[in-house]
RNA sequence: GCGCCCGUAGCUCAGCUGGAUAGAGCGUCGGCCUUCUAAGCCGAAUGUCGCAGGUUCAAAUCCUGCCGGGCGCACCA
């Protein structure tokens, strides 16, 4: 349904029976033509720069060949011409019956128009979250969640196989932290402690609910015990609960991820045993000292020898510890047997969505996966910027009961999630976002997802107004689809069409990309396309969707407002957005 | 000191993996409501795409070097 990859496939046979011909050299490299949307509309439907990039290798002039190209390439049926342009463009006009067309199979399609195969039934796995399990999730967690959530369903779209899957770090120093809060917390209940928490532990009053379920279940039983008896059924208890209440979260913000792995699992099962052993194996390991680190100061630092992975011999200059000094593993090398066990499940896709933070992190563990499985696996990590919370132009001051952040679940009751899910996908990945808590419930212009739900709601009020100058007919969508299109015959509206048939090559350039903002920027772009002709008949009655005495150009006008409905309504499914009727209150 | 990301209109940002005269929103200025919801639409002005080289038919986009901003840099995750 990608009109651009249509006329690509007809390009290249147009150029291989040149080839056949004598015409052009049969050794012809033509990977470098392109068919695509021309940047200025005015220069037509499609663009193709075929004459440019083939006229050095085959011996002739641009302009030259793009007129003996053009000649060939008229004689397609949707062609109404191909003009040569600037430097050696071929610029094809469409013929007004090919977008007609293409407004029927939109209809036809009805959600599903935008599917594409180009992922040829691939598994993908996309890591996303992954927060610490040693408290609520905050706003900071929300962007890579909302980013995480979209891509995957982007790419199902786009015809992959997809895996969405949360890392549960529950092995490490902060977890045994956590163990502690929660037994201070149960120690507080039962009046062994009292006033503050001690430093290091986590503050937030989220744990005193946990304490008392686990009082409930046990009674007083830990009290006095020494930490090595109750340490792992606090920490256990703790982990479990506070995953709940994340994965309760998530399910109000529509994230329901389908696997969850846990590191403390993992390094039961041995896995980072084996997967240390693998790169001693291909003598990547050895036993070192560092160099103090540089630019920080570190007043603790000390010179020991540690269990080292050759990092130098992927492109740095430092080697990295796989080993802690208490003899335990290091987040790196859980890490890395972490993404061995994703290849051993049949993936050989992933996709990781970290914080900025992390940034640092990604040569390394890239370079890890690229040792342990002969480099074919391949990763792309996604970097989330930080948001930034206003009110109203303002530093936003919500409450922090949960500790000192914004929880996730504050920011969704207080906007909801179809509202978060959006802003967050308003800016590229690797830009930092502003999300106004005021500014985002405003009904205007500036508001991209108003904007948006708002030519969906509009469809509908067409329809309805339709539904009461004509009660006598039928504007269902099965009764569209057979539709006489030919009275579309507006610039305005036949350039509505043209930016909906766009929609099948954003759903492919966004998965191959793995940008889902674009999806965002599309819809606003379609909006506004609507909007303006919608608003046009203000000016000009003729050109409204409803025409009180002309029945049939009313549904070939119905049928153009429900092909752009479905492109909206099909993105904002993709976004996990649901599309609004009506946004009168 | 090193690595990664960013630098595009007054502001906030897109720019379709190298295309034509670089776009959108906000803001500014000028139009348009006896409304198929003006919760909006139309038009105008605004640019050394951080700087300097390089690659080629073609560079905001790719490469190199600077400048400026952010993040990270043993043992935490």
């Amino acid at each position: 349904m990608n009109i651009f990859y249509n006329f690509s496939e007809f390009v290249n046979d147009e150029l291989a029976a040149l080839k056949l011909e004598g015409v052009l050299p049969k050794n012809l490299d033509t990977s470098n033509v392109s068919v695509d949307p021309p940047r200025d509309t005015a220069h037509g439907d499609i663009a193709c720069n075929a004459a440019m990039v083939l006229a050095k290798p085959s011996g002739s002039k641009p302009r030259q060949l793009a007129e003996l190209l053009a000649e060939r390439l008229k004689k397609h049926p949707a062609v109404e011409e191909v003009v040569v342009a600037g430097p050696g463009f071929l610029n094809f006009r469409l013929n007004i019956e090919f977008w007609h067309a293409h407004l029927r199979t939109v209809i036809l399609a009805g959600d599903s128009y935008g599917n594409s195969r180009i992922g040829k039934g691939e598994q993908v796995n996309v890591e996303y979250i992954s927060a610490n399990p040693t408290g609520p999730l905050h706003v900071g967690h929300a962007r890579g969640a909302v980013f995480g959530d979209v891509l995957a369903s982007l790419l199902e779209k786009a015809g992959y196989l997809v895996t969405r899957e949360y890392y549960i770090n529950d092995a490490g120093a902060q977890v045994d932290e956590l163990a502690r809060s929660l037994y201070w917390r149960y120690c507080e209940l039962s009046g062994k402690v009292v006033g503050e928490m001690p430093g290091g532990l986590y503050p937030g009053d989220y744990l005193i609910s946990v304490a008392k379920q686990l009082m409930d279940r046990d009674g007083d039983c830990w009290n006095n015990l020494p930490e090595s008896e109750w340490l792992s059924v606090f920490r256990g208890y703790a982990v479990d609960s506070m995953m709940k209440k994340i994965r309760d979260d998530l399910s109000n913000i529509g994230i329901n991820q389908s696997t969850f792995i846990s590191e403390r699992a993992l390094v039961e099962s041995g896995m980072v045993q084996r997967v240390v052993d693998i790169l001693d194996d291909k003598n990547l390991v050895y036993n070192g000292v560092l160099e103090p680190p540089k630019g920080k100061k570190t007043a603790d630092w000390e010179e020991r020898p540690q269990t080292l992975f050759k990092y130098s011999q992927f492109g740095d200059d430092v080697d990295r510890p796989l080993k802690k000094a208490d003899g335990t593993w290091t987040y790196f090398a859980s890490d890395l047997a972490y993404h061995l066990d994703k290849n051993k499940r049949g993936f050989t896709n992933l996709i990781n969505i970290w914080g900025a933070d992390h940034g640092g992190y990604v040569k390394r563990v890239s370079a890890g996966i690229e040792a342990l499985t002969d480099g074919k696996a391949n990763l792309d990590v996604k970097l989330c910027q930080l948001v930034r919370l206003l009110e109203d132009g303002e530093t936003a001051k919500m409450s922090k009961r949960a500790g000192n952040f914004v929880t996730l679940s504050e920011l969704v009751n207080s906007v909801g999630k179809d509202v978060v899910r959006f802003i967050m996908l308003t800016r590229k990945n690797d830009a930092q976002l502003d999300f106004d808590l005021v500014k985002v419930l405003e009904q205007s212009r500036d508001n991209p997802i108003f904007y948006v739900q708002y030519a969906h709601a509009r469809s509908y009020s067409v329809i309805r107004m339709a539904n009461e100058i004509f009660p006598e007919s039928d504007f269902s969508i099965e009764s569209l689809k057979s539709i006489n299109l030919e009275l579309l015959k507006n610039k305005d509206e036949i350039a509505l069409i043209k930016i909906i048939a766009l929609w099948p090559r954003i759903i492919e350039s966004a998965a191959e990309s793995h940008e889902p903002h674009r999806l965002a920027f599309y819809l606003c772009e379609l909006a506004a396309a609507f909007h303006s002709l919608w608003s046009k008949a203000k000016s000009d009655a003729s050109l409204r969707f409803v025409i009180d005495d002309d029945l049939s150009l009313t549904q070939t006008r119905i049928a153009l407002v429900l092909g752009m409905r479905t492109v909206v309504a099909s993105g904002l499914e993709v976004m996990g957005i649901t599309p609004l009727e009506e946004l009168r209150a």
